[in-house]
DNA sequence: GACACCAGTCAACACCCTGTCGAGTGGAAT
DNA sequence: ATTCCACTCGACAGGGTGTTGACTGGTGTC
């Protein structure tokens, strides 16, 4: 697996070879296939030879941009949560200045951003089932999250707005699982779900009440 | 598809024949060997050729029983619901006397039944992405749950004990996802996850925090 | 007892998809 | 002019799915 052809550039991103020049154009065009077919058809209804001829090579060639279809997708997705971890950004610090703000502005950055590119997201959600790299990658971002607000609920306990209660990293994982299960029903719309218009303010009012017991928490 | 051999007995459960009485046994076996394949293998891992094998037969003839390999995986998920559905059973009906302990018991009871099929239930969650079937089934089953909590959480709001706030619906949904995501990861045991021994009590405190703003609501 | 019927069975086939191998090809570097 | 290598693809091997058509053996019928 991953023969590394080429010793040229820095780190090998995902298996992906790091070709030099002619060769970013196919990957590029590989990459833009595979989103625009997501838009009108599920993964695992794709082929490889589907996004080989989307981008104007053979399949055996797709192998040399990809070692898999699945591999094209972890590019996407990392893309995705590159994109989100950056509107995240420092939506938790300063949380004391006015804390439903806060909260509510780092949710709606998520689901923006989630929201952008659902066709990804609801693809990876499918295939993490089947493939551990997805799952591993997918693992390690939850990690992140959760971990920032596993931080961010301790402060708040900390300087007595929050009371006590579960271990917070417990807090954070049930509240991100909570929030990536709802997105996922939202987006997907089949089953019981959420309106998107209202999905935002439904999520931020049980993180509030999970963390402060109110849904207007108090400022400084 | 479902060519209904046997116009013999009543509904035609899930696409699987409506076999007499030889056939049963094989039926079982396969759905057995399903279930204990399950336990060592991932189901895209297990093919058709291994179910029939296990059970005794050849490839061909599996498909007298079931049309498909996914209808094996939604004849367990049925009895794994059912179960789900009894054991829940009358854990709403008297909420007031002792909210806590009732909702407590709603809880565990579900993560009981399970834990005690998390083969398949992961096994199905995986499913999911890529079986229209078994997404229309979860969201069937879903969406009884959710009506269930929707008025639970009206009683009480009308009883006084829960104030008002989110429409009842979409807390019901978000609750019950949560649930869903969270037990996923404890059981599939991959990312961050509550530890099993925790979780009951975990969702417990988000979902009395979120439809009572406490942890102790009041009984009658 | 011969016959028809039918649930149940499977070898063989057609098909699709994945991944690999080996033989090219053309442009840049020596 | 030659070498080298990124890049390309025809052809193959392998494995999975779903279908067809022929066969078997037990049961009920006349």
């Amino acid at each position: 697996m991953t023969p590394a052809r080429t010793p040229t550039g820095a780190a090998p991103t995902r298996g992906r070879r790091p070709g030099r020049s002619t060769g970013d154009d196919r990957e590029v065009a590989i990459l833009a296939t595979a989103e625009r077919l997501l838009r009108e058809r599920p993964f695992g209804d794709i082929s490889i030879d589907d996004l080989a001829r989307g981008a104007g090579i053979s399949r055996p060639t797709f192998y040399f941009y990809f070692p898999s279809k699945d591999a094209v997708l972890l590019t996407l997705l990392d893309r995705v949560t590159e994109e989100a971890n950056a509107a995240a950004g420092d939506a938790l610090v300063r949380l004391a200045e006015d804390p439903r703000a806060r909260w509510r502005e780092l949710i709606a950055r998520f689901h923006a951003t989630f929201g952008g590119h659902r066709d990804v997201v609801l693809a990876c959600a499918q295939v993490r089932g089947t493939n551990a790299e997805v799952r591993r990658l997918w693992a390690e971002v939850l990690e992140r999250w959760v971990r920032a607000v596993e931080a961010a609920i301790e402060g708040e306990r900390a300087r007595g707005a929050a009371p006590d209660g579960l271990p917070a990293r417990d807090l954070a994982i049930a509240l991100n699982s909570m929030n990536e299960r709802v997105w996922y029903a939202t987006f997907a719309g089949d089953g019981p779900a959420v309106a998107e218009r209202d999905v935002v303010d439904v999520l931020l009012d049980v993180w509030l009440t999970a963390i402060y017991r109110t849904t207007t928490p108090p400022s400084l």
